[in-house]
DNA sequence: AAGTATACCAACCGCGAGCGC
DNA sequence: GGCGCTCGCGGTTGGTATACT
């Protein structure tokens, strides 16, 4: 079977650290043809990298408005709820994270998250504790969420009902741990969002 | 100061889904 | 319906920086 197309060819192709003259090249591609076939970005930019290695350097770095620096007691707090929530969906928290990259997440969840919660795992639940039907359904529909969100059809959180601290993140500093009406507002913006059930 | 271990982060890889032909 | 192309995602790897002995 003949290699997909998607794989960059590792002969051929630049690889490693990309340098601030390919960075330049490829945001003004961007900038004139947008973020999108990727592969004929790179051919257009010059660049010879594969189409997906463009693609990540954009998301990654290239992007407008990417946040960098320390992660934010409030982002932490929020990472850790949301995996609680979805598990190893990196996109889908980055995206709930504004400025954030699913990649930086991700690291960051690798390198300390995993590691705290390990330490400080408690119960946090009773044993007896069960998770409400509607939780769960809900929790379903996460890809349709994700999804509507990519394609541009959602509108920005800023636009939802949620409020937010001074520095753009969600506000928990009253918030009960145990309590789920946090999780069920997060559901809740969605259908409001996207207007699933 | 030198060697080693650990942490962090950028980039790569493989896979699956969506789409058009 | 089958096939190829493209894209996006999550897991993993590798390089560099920093801490430790």
């Amino acid at each position: 079977m003949a290699p997909r197309s998607s794989k960059c060819n590792k002969k051929e192709a630049n690889r490693g650290a990309w340098t601030a003259e390919e960075d330049q090249k490829l945001a003004q591609v961007i900038e004139i043809h947008g973020p999108k076939r990727w592969r004929s970005v790179a051919a257009k930019a010059g660049l010879n990298r594969c189409g997906k290695s463009c693609r990540l350097r954009w998301m990654n770095h290239l992007r407008p408005n990417i946040k960098r620096g320390n992660i934010s007691d409030q982002e932490e707090d929020l990472i850790v709820r949301l995996h609680k929530l979805l598990g190893n969906r990196w996109s889908l928290i980055a995206g709930r994270l504004p400025g954030r990259t699913d990649n930086e997440i991700k690291n960051y969840w690798n390198s300390h998250l995993s590691k705290k919660i390990k330490q400080n795992e408690k119960p946090v639940r009773s044993s007896t504790w069960q998770e409400p039907d509607t939780v769960k359904t809900k929790v379903l529909d996460m890809d349709n969420v994700a999804k509507r969100s990519e394609e541009g059809t959602s509108k920005t959180l800023e636009d939802s009902k949620f409020s937010f601290g001074g520095d753009g993140f969600f506000d928990f500093s009253n918030e009960d741990p145990l309590n789920l009406e946090w999780m069920s507002e997060f559901l809740e913006l969605d259908e409001t969002l996207y207007g699933f059930p």
